[in-house]
DNA sequence: CAGGTC
DNA sequence: CCTGG
């Protein structure tokens, strides 16, 4: 994998032991440390970023033990951790994610970048097809526009300052005056106001993210659990929805809309059944959804899941 | 209708 | 309600 994590271009490979990283360029304002120190700081945000020094084994376990589903799920598709996501790049990102499909979603994500966001530069000697052919991976698969560009996350200041015809202009639509009125927002609260909510309590951390424009109570969660640590939040949307009237509660399936109240019920549902760490269980349930991971599951199980979405006929079973 | 919000 | 499938 190639991507980009925080101010840097970094390339992941994992063998069936190890994984290994390195970093293929960075933005040019970064005072770049010695090699070696360079590495080990790499390797803690790496660490850090895939949140490593949480066991997932005894969770797995865990989960297993309290679904017969998630038994099944859990064998096929181990490793699946949660992120823990820079909080503005990850607050801006959901506001972006508001009804709206991933795959719009990413080329949105993608102009921000290449318009507001400082450009990383490779080091010398290397280029995007050598990263490429070192993982594997499709070149599709890169964060760039063209075949060298990758930018940072643009800044709070940056986008406050974007005007919100431009944004609009970037197709991000209605959306283009929430991540304006965001950005006025936190730049008005002060630089460390968003991390600071990762010592807050989970009502607190709701309360205020749902106080900033285009945040609902399904983005608010996403932050929370995807930025600021919330284990146990779990974000509600069509497709979690689904599965809970699918595995949890048939009844939820004569809710005609995801109002407050189901959205509630949903997330306890999850809760008394995962506990603490239901947000990271609902992870690994939502990721069972996604056509990418189809595969690795058992037939029987996406025959299953196929019958629900097609006898519900197309989804009209809201 | 799509990983909702105003 | 933006916008694309």
């Amino acid at each position: 994998w190639v991507g980009v994590l925080g101010p840097r271009v970094l390339e992941l490979r994992q063998t069936e032991s190890d994984c290994f990283f390195r970093c293929l360029g960075e933005v040019a304002s970064a005072e770049s440390a010695p090699a070696a120190e360079t590495v080990d700081h790499v390797r803690a945000e790496l660490v850090d970023y895939f949140q490593l020094s949480k066991p997932l084994a005894p969770m797995y376990e865990h989960w297993a033990s309290a679904d017969r589903r998630m038994n099944r799920i859990a064998a096929a598709l181990p490793g699946m951790r949660v992120l823990r996501q820079e909080p503005h790049e990850c607050l801006f990102s959901f506001i972006c994610s508001s009804n709206n499909n991933i795959g719009r979603i990413g080329g949105i994500l993608q102009s921000l970048r290449a318009r507001y966001g400082p450009r990383i530069s490779l080091y010398e000697g290397i280029d995007t097809a050598d990263a490429a052919t070192f993982g594997g991976d499709e070149i599709t698969d890169l964060q760039a526009v063209d075949d060298e560009a990758f930018f940072a996350f643009p800044s709070v200041e940056t986008l406050a300052e974007a005007s919100e015809e431009e944004l609009r202009g970037l197709g991000l639509g209605y959306r283009a005056d929430f991540i304006r009125q965001t950005a006025l927002a936190l730049r008005q609260k002060g630089d460390g106001w968003l991390c600071s909510l990762r010592e807050e309590d989970v009502d607190t951390v709701r309360e205020e993210l749902c106080a900033l424009r285009g945040v609902g109570p399904k983005v608010a969660d996403c932050v929370a659990l995807f930025s600021l640590d919330q284990v146990e939040t779990v974000p509600v949307d069509t497709h979690v929805w689904d599965i809970a009237c699918r595995e949890f509660d048939p009844s939820l399936r004569e809710c005609l809309s995801l109002t407050p109240n189901v959205y509630a019920r949903v997330g306890a549902l999850f809760r008394s059944r995962f506990g603490t760490y239901s947000g990271w269980a609902h992870q690994l349930l939502f990721a069972a959804e996604l056509p990418q991971f189809r595969s690795r599951l058992p037939a029987d199980m996406v025959e299953e899941m196929a019958e629900w979405r097609g006898g519900g006929g197309g989804g009209a079973h809201k």
